[in-house]
DNA sequence: TTGTAATATCACTATACAATGATATATATG
DNA sequence: CATATATATCATTGTATAGTGATATTACAA
């Protein structure tokens, strides 16, 4: 994706979902699902660095998965949509049957070209 | 993500919704959603090499979001659940309000480290 | 069997991107 | 103002992985 030039809409799409696609960000969303928390609360609660966590604090709020509200000097972020958590709950019941086949799934590992 | 050990439930979910967050595999579910296709009818109707979409392909299934049934020497592949077109319908809605955030969402590119 | 079409795998390259450590910015408090 | 705390950005590195062209495999046909 060069990106250099406008989005299609299936780049869109694919970026959105791959904003749902790394373990850092699920965990995150996963901790505001449980209702709005500060950055702190947030590193806490996951255990990811705090710039690692802005930086994926940063991407989710520019793709528009979480909405941020500065207070002080506290960042208070929450998800920005209830289909969001629509969305984490939908692909639990997918994994709930699929669960084994990505578990064997070695090939994301190795990239699309490999064996 | 080293990968040689169990996938956490997370690691899991992450992988699912990756396997979502790219424009060909994206390209080849919307035409699966059409109803079921042979891989050279899916290398025709989205423009993918043959080798890069056979690639996809076992992704796709090996993660479970697709199944290949062999029929001579075509294999036919469908979308395995109807819960996974829901999640794109889910992530079409959710994308009709974000659109716009996500557009402008330049991060990505520059990866969760850059500015 | 020889050839041809359909699909899958291989080896390689280039790039996207997650993570880290250091540092900058901003808001408070003494 | 000076200091501390909360958050964001910078610069860099390593790795995952998407794409390609060549080739292997499998099934059918003549």
């Amino acid at each position: 994706m060069l990106m250099t030039a406008a989005l299609t809409s299936l780049e869109l799409k694919a970026k959105l979902f791959r904003g749902l696609g790394d373990p850092s960000r699920l965990s995150i969303l996963e901790t505001l699902r449980r209702g709005p928390k500060t950055v702190s609360e947030i590193v806490a609660s996951t255990g990811l660095s705090q710039p690692n966590a802005s930086n994926h604090l940063a991407c989710l709020r520019d793709c528009g998965l979480v909405r941020s509200e500065p207070s002080g000097r506290y960042v208070s972020y929450a998800l920005s949509d209830d289909r969001v958590a629509g969305l984490l709950a939908l692909g639990e019941e997918v994994l709930a049957d699929v669960a084994r086949g990505i578990y064997e799934c070695t090939r994301v590992d190795r990239g699309a070209g490999a064996a």
